[in-house]
DNA sequence: CGGGATCCAGAACGATACTG
DNA sequence: CAGTATCGTTCTGGATCCCG
């Protein structure tokens, strides 16, 4: 994201993905999240991010609220991102993925039940009869 | 994402990040998780989504191995979709994120911490000596 | 009714060169 | 050291037309 829109969400989680999806975001406050960092040390621990992407997703991220920059007036220049209080909220959120992106596993995870939808939904069509529908839920 | 890949991840939430990523998959899982629902109905429920992209992104939600899609032999032709077990492992993901959404709505949320960078941070740079670094920690 | 195929616009991302 | 500017590429999403 990167604020100067506001947009609309039809849907609560919508703006929390708005805000982490990027491609190096994730990395990004995955390596924020112990300690603040400045932009060398980020550069270094991404490989193949570029100095262009680095800066542009860490101030999106800054513009979203989530992390901050100091910038501080020494010679060379140094500046130093870390997470602000209200981008640590996002900690349950982020380790909550976490345990999901480990089954998964870029799709091993989800390999058992792809096999299942295979063999069995695309070959032998169910009754509806024979389907048991249990509502389920997860909050708003 | 749709399976094909195998991508490689550097962090453990981005995997899951890459499989309900997406304009529309955010909506469909929402709608989706307490009941199953036809084409049509993802259809009607969903303002301006055309026919194209709800195939799409239902299918790769299906490749991911996160929802299931019946398909009954009948006239007219009749498809339904809901989470298969392994997708509904998503939904306490799911519920922490529409928390922080909640809080950051279209960034409301983050409007005091944006507001703060913007007075103190730009314009009065903090000495090293003053700064107090808390480790932090969410889990791995 | 559900969906495939094409073509196209715009956003996201990347390579490279340059600045205080 | 950190960041800007420009340009080129790639990828996502959308319009439109057609099919069983």
């Amino acid at each position: 994201m990167g604020r100067t829109d506001s947009k609309n969400y039809h849907v609560p989680f919508e703006a929390t993905l708005d805000v982490i999806a990027g491609k190096w975001k994730t990395f990004i406050l995955y390596l924020l999240r112990r300690q603040p960092m400045r932009t060398g040390e980020l550069r270094r621990a991404i490989p193949d991010i570029t100095q262009k992407m680095l800066t542009q997703h860490v101030r999106e991220l800054e513009a979203d609220g989530v992390i901050i920059r100091t910038v501080y007036k020494e010679a060379p220049p140094r500046v130093e991102y870390e997470f602000c209080e209200f981008g640590q909220q996002l900690y349950p959120e982020l380790a909550s993925m976490c345990e999901w992106g480990k089954k998964y596993n870029g799709g091993v995870g989800a390999e058992k039940i792809i096999k299942k939808i295979e063999k069995n939904i695309y070959t032998t069509p169910i009754k509806t009869s024979d389907m048991i529908k249990p509502q389920r839920k997860f909050l708003v």
